[in-house]
DNA sequence: AATAATACCAACCGCTGTCAT
DNA sequence: CATGACAGCGGTTGGTATTAT
């Protein structure tokens, strides 16, 4: 038998909200809260919305001290961070972004952050006329102060400084492996065919750019892209993890464990945050591996406990089974990053040897 | 100027987890 | 323990603005 609906969707209206609606909404939670039951909210505010709606318009547009846009070089390197680190957990990665959203976060990966990774150059933001995007810019206090900034980002600075190739994201800093330098070529970037969209790409786009994760940690074998270790070498403890950038202030510690079938991911910190996972869920996600696996990928993604999707950051075999692994992460480490080297021309280098599924 | 293509983002959908009964 | 209800989450869609042809 499945679940009732949350509301009668014949009398519900959908779309976007009216300035009226906003209002109502709005003056009724900060004057009541929610009491607990979006449910019921709407038909007490006088709304033909579902619960859910206004949930979520409240969660992601009304509430107080919402950023929208504009989002910050940092805000772009802790996005990204994460998102190697712990995969498309939104409403974690927006824990650590105070005043955004896990809806933004993620509008913001998949239409910008992304591209940015494969060095598509990006538009100038928009300044739509629509009522929310007026809202918008009035609550759009740490908008980038200009697009210059954004290009910057998207400008490779080799080692000698000189502006060169679009490519990563100038302060973004992405996975390096210890690699003579080579500037690669700027990653053409289509939204036809074999594209960044496809996660194997973006797999393998980021074990290539993340044959290291610690400076703390290096094996030879890493190097040439060389990513397999022998099986004497599956279980890393107390390695370092750096994640954020040079002002964030928050700390956190990573720890993982798999074991008895059961994986466990703690944060604590300024923040402190606890995930859990067990049973079938963990086999599907260790299944699979082999006897060769990439340590640093593993130091660099403590939690095993991928949701699905993040897999493809390790691809086949990565992780053992009924291993413990423990890594601290600290965020915001004086370095840059978790990436270790902040030079763009580093960040670069792993990109060289990518290729798009099918091509050479 | 018209049309098509692209980019962006708010909102929806459906699933999962949690809690109360 | 089973069931139902709700909150929360992540993926996806649809509308609209902007840019390209």
């Amino acid at each position: 038998m499945g679940r009732a609906p949350c509301c009668d969707k014949a009398n519900v209206k959908k779309g976007p909200w009216s300035p009226e609606e906003d209002a109502k909404l709005k003056s009724y939670i900060e004057k009541h809260g929610t009491g607990g039951n979006w449910i019921a909210l709407p038909q007490k505010i006088g709304l033909k919305r579902c619960g859910k709606s206004c949930r979520l318009r409240w969660l992601n547009y009304l509430r107080p001290n919402l950023k929208h846009g504009g989002f910050s070089e940092e805000e772009d390197n802790i996005i990204c961070s994460l998102y190697v680190s712990i995969g498309s957990r939104w409403s974690v990665i927006a824990a650590q972004l105070p005043g955004r959203t896990d809806n933004d976060i993620k509008n913001y990966w998949n239409t910008r952050l992304k591209k940015k990774l494969l060095g598509k150059h990006r538009r100038e933001p928009r300044n739509r006329g629509n009522y929310n995007s007026i809202i918008k810019q009035e609550s759009d206090v740490n908008r980038r102060s200009s697009t210059d900034g954004d290009s910057s980002s998207l400008s490779l600075v080799h080692e000698n400084n000189s502006t060169t190739q679009q490519c990563w994201p100038q302060n973004i800093n992405m996975p390096v492996l210890p690699l003579p330098l080579t500037l690669p070529l700027p990653l053409p970037y289509t939204d036809h065919g074999p594209c960044f969209n496809d996660q194997d790409s973006i797999r393998k786009l980021l074990i290539k750019l993340g044959g290291r994760f610690s400076g703390d940690y290096y094996h030879p074998a890493l190097d040439g892209l060389n990513l397999e270790l022998s099986d004497g070498q599956q279980s890393f403890q107390d390695q370092q993890l750096h994640v954020g950038s040079s002002s964030s202030s928050v700390c956190t510690t990573t720890t993982v464990n798999i074991s008895n079938n059961e994986v466990q991911f703690a944060q604590s910190g300024d923040q402190c945050q606890y995930f859990s996972a067990q049973g079938s869920g963990v086999n599907t996600l260790l299944q699979g591996h082999g006897s060769n696996f990439t340590p640093s990928i593993e130091e660099l993604v403590p939690s095993s406990n991928f949701p699905q999707g993040l897999e493809f950051l390790y691809g086949e075999g990565m992780i053992d089974h009924n291993k413990i692994i423990e890594s601290t992460t600290n965020w915001g480490e004086t370095s840059t990053s978790i990436y270790h080297h902040n030079s763009l021309a580093s960040n670069c280098q792993g990109l060289e040897e990518f290729s798009y599924p099918g091509e050479q």
